[in-house]
DNA sequence: TCTGGGGTCCTAGGACCC
DNA sequence: TCTGGGGTCCTAGGACCC
């Protein structure tokens, strides 16, 4: 085991011997408080983190000296705050963060043609082929860190084992900016020390179903018989963390990813009881899934409504469509419809749409207007035919209240 | 302390069919 | 009068990940 680091502890990964661990996982470090600082590099020792600074908004980011007042992302601003009052707020900046994600990727595109992206700031890469001109794994991820640094400025962990489970745990072992080789051989001696949490699908929850087993250790879980694991968790992730515990993990890296679902969800600042408010936000939510739906040749067999009442409890209903359908307009009435039938309900923290069973859209699809009234909707050429769905028929306000439908000019 | 928004996967019960 | 077994689909909820 050897770890290579921009600090103190330089130990050369060239020494050690890469070429049983071909699978990579590349993790940007801290990467939207990364991105954020490089456009304000005086700030770089100070604790930042980026969030949206309204009172329901939680940690999206945290640099790494906001960490050491124990800043973590995913915690309430509120809480942050509070924990390390001297921490600089930077709003979000998404469209940044995509625009170095795709400079990132593409230097892994250069590696070798197996990369599985996950998520926006991390991927696995398989570069077990790419011996003969890049050299050994070990050199493929220090070739990737320095091209990583020089390109964009930022800084990424970089795990290589011989499966993807031991090589992202590794890049996590790894950061900051660092790289982490586990050789093949060594893989139940790295695991086994590590805490139950380690392990991929091992959170809350069932970390406290294996603690109450007594079940501490990842060596722990990999000596427990796999039946009492899967009695205690459920056959599926019983089965799954026993394997993992023991080092095996078959998933290749894959490069296609078919997308399964597309959502949007909103929580409000004060709770809503007022139905024609709740309306109002659903229907601007199916508007945004109907264009991405359209944006991505796609199209919905099943409308997902869910709210978050204000004691955090929360419901989803949801409704298989006789046709499927990427128009905000057929998105609304099905999830109008759910809203109506839940009939009387607490003050509503969060609503949400999604959109599921996707299948590709039938015919070409076009997003033809973005009206000052913040509508939109398509057209669709089907076999040559172009048929067009009403545009003043369409209006927001006609949706809401059905007297104010009137036909096009 | 008071909990975002984007997703994936699993479980479980009931309907329905043969 | 008391009663199958399997398979698939649909829906609701929850755990988990970044």
């Amino acid at each position: 085991v050897s770890k290579q680091d921009g600090s103190a502890r330089q130990v050369s990964a060239a020494s050690v011997d890469s070429s049983t661990s071909p699978i990579l996982h590349v993790d940007l470090d801290a990467f939207f408080a990364s991105v954020e600082l490089l456009d304000h590099p005086h700030l770089a020792n100070r604790p930042v983190v980026v969030a949206r600074d309204s009172p329901r908004s939680v940690v999206t980011a945290a640099n790494y000296p906001a960490r050491r007042f124990g800043v973590r992302s995913a915690m309430p601003l509120a809480q942050a705050k509070r924990r390390c009052p001297s921490a600089v707020v930077l709003e979000p900046h998404f469209e940044k963060y995509r625009h170095y994600s795709r400079l990132v990727m593409s230097i892994f595109d250069d590696m070798t043609p197996t990369v599985e992206r996950l998520g926006i700031d991390e991927a696995f890469l398989d570069v077990s082929g790419a011996g003969k001109v890049l050299g050994s794994p070990a050199q493929v991820a220090t070739l990737i860190r320095q091209r990583v640094r020089d390109e964009t400025g930022l800084a990424c962990s970089v795990g290589a084992a011989s499966t993807k489970f031991v090589a992202k745990l590794a890049s996590g072992r790894a950061k900051p900016d660092g790289l982490l080789v586990i050789p093949a051989a060594e893989t139940l001696e790295f695991l086994h020390p590590l805490p139950v949490s380690a392990l991929w699908g091992v959170g809350e929850a069932t970390e406290q179903a294996l603690t109450r087993h007594a079940l501490h250790t990842i060596g722990d879980i990999a000596a427990t018989p796999r039946e009492s694991l899967q009695r205690a968790l459920g056959t599926a992730l019983g089965s799954k963390l026993h394997d993992l515990a023991n080092g095996i993990d078959p998933r290749r890296v894959t490069t296609e990813r078919v997308e399964k679902s597309v959502g949007h969800e909103m929580t409000f600042e004060v709770d809503v009881t007022d139905g024609e408010q709740l309306r109002r936000e659903l229907l601007r939510l199916c508007t945004r899934v109907g264009a991405r739906l359209r944006a991505n040749g796609l199209e919905a067999n099943t409308v997902a409504l869910k709210l978050r009442y204000a004691d955090f409890t929360t419901i989803s209903r949801s409704r298989k469509l006789s046709t499927p359908s990427d128009l905000a307009r057929t998105l609304f009435t099905e999830a109008r419809a759910l809203l109506d039938a839940v009939g009387e309900h607490p003050p509503v923290r969060l609503i949400g749409v999604r959109a599921e069973q996707l299948v590709e859209a039938g015919g070409a699809a076009l997003t033809l207007w973005d009206q000052d009234d913040g509508w939109r909707d398509a057209e669709r050429t089907v076999d040559g035919v172009t048929r067009r769905f009403g545009i003043d028929s369409l209006r927001p306000a006609s949706l809401l209240s059905p007297r104010a439908d009137r036909p096009r000019p």
